[in-house]
This record gives structure tokens, sequence and C-alpha cells, in this order.
RNA sequence: UCCUGCUUAGCUCAGUCGGUAGAGCGGGUGGCUGUUAACCACUAGGUCGGCGGUUCAAGUCCGUCAGCAGGAGCCA
């Protein structure tokens, strides 16, 4: 195995005989003298290889194509021309894999969505390159953070039978012959199915986390997350991967707080960690995204109330599409005027009515808001919902008779606030839209290795 | 599910008022002593998404179906 393209390009020297394996990116002739460039998907920059007539088979080999496998052995030097600070003067080069006619790839940029429906070959391509090493060092980097917190990871079910979650529609799991539906009183009978009940993809793991934080004090969960939306968004996914931190002994200003921490220190490691790699992104994809990213850094989040937030909107003057009133949500429009025109930078939205927000969050005193928060940054909206949980049980039952759901559907997760319940709060981030504003990729599905939507899992 | 838009060469697109199908990139061939979205010349490459209609004549107008994308809703 040779070095990966990254050591050769960070070399301090320059070396008498190297050996660098990787795929031909582009190629190109000038007069007797061929340059090849090489790539390895282990950083945005490419080797420089240079031929010339010296080199066995030099003829055949200048007609290598776009996207070949190639083992390549040479002298390591400093590159005379600008664009390259070493290059690889060519002693031997073997072909390891050929290339057919119809390899899609070009030396041109190509649309998204044609790279949609070429998937298999799409993460040999630049822009993917960049994505898909900024999502691993994004996730590692949430992993860091807080593991160097002290929170616990928990692997929540993917398989759920409990029905509570209540997040939109779920996908069914089930080995019951589709042909011969077992039926009792009319209906399917799905006690005779693989679990005795029904069963589903999870749409979140919080309610499992909650449990885990009620006796580790500091979790989260990082893992895939289905919901079955027929949506048709370029920010919907069947199937995506959401963080969910859980803290007991905490309000929902500690939850904040780690939030905040959070999203600094992630963007922070993947400014570092990824410099190049944002800087293509921020050359190619989203003017000003370096910009963005470091002032996010550098901000202190703002906190407003919800009310404050509907009386700041409705003062503004700004014609709206949608109403702003009391006791309706806010949409994106509304929310990116916030953070955008008004206090320009990321802010907190807290206490929202309890109706536009789910049962578990603890009820204010007013008794007409709950401990919610949304955090709102620049040139995206929401990026993270949380809240505080309600931890007392006869207020937690008043909501659930509020929504008009069956406190009896809900026995462990209502144990939870008899057996040593205690303050908690957390939040969720769909990582995939983490990625999406750190990258500046408009579509969820460019950021995803192989999307599943409505009507697509080709791969 | 609703609304809007798109579908023309391998890819990205242009195609005017309805009148013989176009460019760039990519492929092939040749040229150029250092290129970096290389450049120059030549060349091959088309059921204009499917079906139906209007018309002397449809890529273009109308209807319909399909696929894709975006927006809304829902949310992460």
């Amino acid at each position: 195995m040779g070095k990966r393209i990254l050591d050769i390009l960070n070399t301090e020297t320059s070396q008498p005989s190297i050996t660098a394996e990787g795929w031909i990116q582009t190629v190109r002739t000038s007069g007797a003298v061929t340059f090849f460039e090489i790539g390895d998907g282990s950083t945005i920059f490419n080797l420089q290889a240079v031929a010339d007539a010296t080199l066995p088979d030099y003829t055949q080999l200048q007609h290598v194509p776009t996207g070949a496998a190639v083992r390549c052995k040479g002298e390591l030097v400093a590159s005379p021309a600008k664009g390259q600070k070493w290059e690889l003067h060519l002693s031997h080069m073997e072909i390891l894999g050929g290339v057919d006619a119809d390899y899609p790839l070009q030396k041109k940029r190509h649309s998204f969505e044609f790279m949609r429906t070429i998937a298999h070959v799409r993460p040999r391509a630049r822009t993917f390159q960049a994505v898909f090493r900024v999502r691993h060092a994004l996730q590692m980097a949430v992993h860091r953070f807080f593991d160097e917190q002290g929170f616990i990871q928990v692997h929540t079910p993917i398989i759920t039978a409990s029905d509570c979650e209540g997040a939109g529609q779920m996908f069914r799991v089930t080995t019951l012959d589709m042909d011969k539906l077992p039926r009792k009183d009319g209906r399917i009978d799905f006690g005779k199915d693989f679990f005795g009940r029904e069963a589903s993809l999870t749409v979140s793991g919080q309610l499992e986390g909650e449990i885990f934080a009620l006796a580790f004090k500091n979790i989260y969960t990082f893992g895939p997350t289905f919901r079955a939306e027929n949506s048709h968004t370029a920010r919907h996914a069947a199937e995506f991967w959401m963080i969910e931190p859980e803290m007991a002994f905490c309000d929902l200003a500690g939850d904040r707080a780690v939030a905040e921490d959070f999203i600094k220190y992630i963007v922070t490691e993947v400014l570092n960690r990824c410099s190049d790699d944002i800087d293509f992104f921020n050359q190619w994809i989203e003017k000003g995204l370096r910009d963005k990213l470091e002032s996010l850094v550098q901000a202190e989040f703002a906190t407003v109330p919800y009310t404050e937030a509907v009386a700041m909107l409705e003062k503004s003057g700004e014609k709206f599409e949608y109403p702003v009133k009391w006791g309706l949500d806010l949409q994106s429009e509304h929310e990116r005027y916030l953070t955008e025109k008004l206090l320009k930078k990321p802010m907190f939205v807290i206490d929202y009515p309890r109706d536009i927000k789910a049962f578990y969050m603890r009820l204010n005193d007013d008794e007409k808001t709950v401990a919610a928060m949304d955090l709102l940054v620049p040139r995206v909206g929401e990026i993270i919902g949380g809240s505080q949980r309600e931890e007392r049980i006869d207020v937690l039952d008043k909501q659930l008779r509020h929504f008009d759901l069956n406190p009896e559907d809900y026995w462990w997760y209502r144990d939870l606030r008899r057996f040593g319940g205690v303050a908690h709060a957390g939040f969720g981030l769909g990582f995939e839209r983490m990625l999406m504003y750190v990258t500046g990729m408009q579509n969820i599905r460019d950021v995803i290795p192989f999307a599943r939507t409505p009507g697509n899992a080709e791969f």
C-alpha cells in the first residue's frame, strides 16, 4: 500500500522515489508532456503526475481515461508551475483498473440531479469527496464533544413496538405474509406478527433516551431515524441520522447552554480539520460560507421568548406571506427574518404556546406556554428543537389528556416520573441538516451517501 | 396530497413569430516543449419523455399520461 495523496502532498522535502495510488481525475497533454491528476479521496487536492517520452509505453499511457485506477512510481520534486507545491515525475505507471467508454463522470460540472442517478460513482467526484470527508469529521466531532463532556452514548432501538413516539408517519416492520394476512374481528391480527404486536422503525430515540438520562445523568443518542412522510423537499429524507442529548438535573437554560456549546464545538472542529474542504465549498457551493461559520463560532447566541418574537415580527412592518399571530407557529420566513435581519446572529426562541408543541414539554407557570426552544441560525432557520421535559406526573397526565392521548399507553414513561423523577431536558439535531449548514449544500440527498426518499431506494 | 416548473446528442443547455436539429463539454483523430475548467483544427453522435389532437407543416400550439425537480403541509 502506498502513501495517501494527502501525506505525499504534505511532504517537507523532495523524495527520490515514491509510490502513489489512486484514480485518474483528469489528463492534459501539451506537446511532449502529459499531466495526470491523481486523487484518492484523502484530500480535495490531486497529485500531479508528469510524464514525457522517457516513460515506457508513453504513447499508450497518454490515453489513460478519467476514472482509471493507477499505481505511479517516480520522483517527487518541487513543481515549477503554479497550482501545486509538489509533483511526481513518473518513471513508471501501471493501470490497475481500466475504464469502459460509458464511464459517466467527465471532467466538467454535472448537475447534482444527474449525480444522484449514478450514486455508485458519485463519491469519486470532488464535491462529494469533500461532502463525505466533512460528514465523517462532523460525526467524529459530535462524539468527541459529548465524550469530553462526560455524556454516555445510548443505542436506542431502531425497531420499536411503542406507539408513543407519535412524530409523523412510521414505517411498519412485519414478517406477516402480505398475501395471507391473519385477521381477527375483521382487522389484521398483529398478535400473530413477529413481536406479537405492531412494530415500526423508530422516529425518535428521545423517550428511551429519557430512561437512560434518569440513570446516567447525561446521555446522547446518535442513530438512524425513519419517517414515512411523503415529503418532496430538499430538506426531508425517509432515513436520516439524528442526535438527541438528554440531561437530568437540567432545566431549559442548561439545555440552551449545552446546545450553544455543542454547535460551536462541532463547527470549530470542521473549520480546523476540513479547512481545505471548507475553502472548496466557499468557492464553488456557497459564497461566504467560511464567514458564516466563523461568525457563528464567535457569536453570543440570543434568547427571545416566543411572545416577544411575535411582537417583534408584528411591529417590524415587514410583509410576510403567512400571518404572524400569537398561537400560530413561526414559518421559516419569520424565523429567517428574526435571525438574519433583526438580530443578525443565532437565536433561541423559547416558551412556545403549548398547543403547537408536543405533550412531553414542561408546562410553564403561565399554563399557556411550554419550556421549549428552537435554535434559529441565519440562512437556514431552525436547526435544533428541544425542551425541558414535564417531570410532574399530575401535569403530564393533564397534558396527555389535553392532547387526547391515553396515559396507559405511556405507562413506562409515566413511571419515570414516579421513580426518582427529576427535572430533565434535551434537544434534537438532524445530522444531515447540520451537514447542509456546514457545507452549504442545498439538498439533503446530496449529503447522504445513498439517500432514501419517496420512490427512491435504488442503491 | 396540493401548487409551480422542467423533460432536445453521453453531460450541460440554446432553439425567436409554427417552416430542413444547434453550441459547449465529453468521445475519436491530428497539432502544440509545462498544463492545471489547458488550448487549436477536424470528426462521429438525435424516436426533441410517451400517446393523441390542431395545422399544408409541430421541438415549438392544445389535451393527456409518465418521470424528475422546487414550493406548501409536516418536521429534523
